[in-house]
DNA sequence: ATTATCTATAGATCTATAGATAATGC
DNA sequence: ATTATCTATAGATCTATAGATAATGC
């Protein structure tokens, strides 16, 4: 579904102020309160431009999904045709902004309250570096996700080479189903 | 680190209490006053049986390690070598305790707080799958979590095929790197 | 003696609404 | 007129500790 109008310059504010609390201090930092405060205002106040918090935080999903296609297609657009240049934008992606990240995809999503085809775009250049093999696209896509949380929540031994593992994915996905 | 000392009944009635609840109703039901209330007891009472709420969480992890572990021995039992066996297995159980395996998998270890080798019997029959190829099993392993986590979450499209999405994953990796 | 349990409660928060008041736009 | 904001507050919870009391084990 497609923004319903442009957002007041209060409601960007407002937005901005969560991205920051949440990037910054993790998500448990991301209450009404704290994001009133951040912008000069009171609680209560945010109600009249988000009616609820589920709305702050579906809008910040769809500006790192939208994000996250931007990076993916600039990383095709630098390296057409190679998964590897895309599993490395992805994963430098998610580690830029790893609160972020993970509000927008470790959870279920409000499809409804969500822009139009931002999911579609987002998937569209890894779709088109295998060949337009789903199967193909969504295990890597998992492999790449699976990654990125096993690598934040450092659940990789420490000594582990996760470059190496990275790597071996890519090569694994990129030759065609025999 | 190996458990101290055997569980009182108590200990291991009020982790089953635990179990139940965060199987049954997710992780937001999870609270010391629900446990208790499932044991038939006040909840300042479980705190003579662990010192905190992250014990109790940290014991159902290494609880649902251990079982994952179980279900890939089976699985290589039942056929060796097998790297789809061990897939499917890994999600089976995943699907079986949703929560639980989250719980388990999707945020930071307590690692001194476990006992010891549980991490390294999970992973042991992976990597055995793979010729031991470290890499190898880690971007297995990833994919598999990653798999797991979209599914879970209902993040494919509804008419994604999975189990196509799984046996590629399967596939990519049980051949050896070039 | 020691341990388990209980009552009472501290101490923190959260999200969200009601209703009044101030500011802005026609 | 309408919109944004404020104060006040409802209504929910949570985790965890203090200190008293009952039950159990030597």
């Amino acid at each position: 579904m497609a923004e319903r109008q442009d957002p007041s310059p209060r409601a960007t504010q407002i937005l901005a102020a969560a991205r920051r609390l949440l990037e910054d201090k993790g998500p448990q930092a991301l209450t009404m309160r704290a994001v009133a405060d951040e912008v000069g205002i009171r609680a209560p106040s945010l109600y009249k431009h988000f009616p609820d918090k589920a709305a702050l935080e579906t809008a910040l999903t769809a500006a790192s999904l939208r994000e996250t296609a931007e990076a993916l297609e600039a990383a095709e657009r630098a390296a057409p045709g190679s998964l590897r240049a895309l599993t490395e934008a992805y994963r430098a992606y998610a580690r830029a902004h790893p609160h972020l990240y993970r509000l927008a995809t470790d959870r279920p999503l409000r499809r409804p309250a969500l822009p139009d085809g931002v999911e579609d775009r987002a998937s569209a250049p890894l779709l088109r570096a295998v060949g337009g093999e789903a199967a193909t696209a969504r295990a890597v896509w998992a492999f790449a996700h699976g990654m990125v949380l096993l690598e934040l929540d450092g659940r990789f031994p420490s000594h582990a080479d996760l470059d190496a593992a990275w790597e071996r994915g890519a090569l694994a996905f990129a030759r065609p189903v025999p």
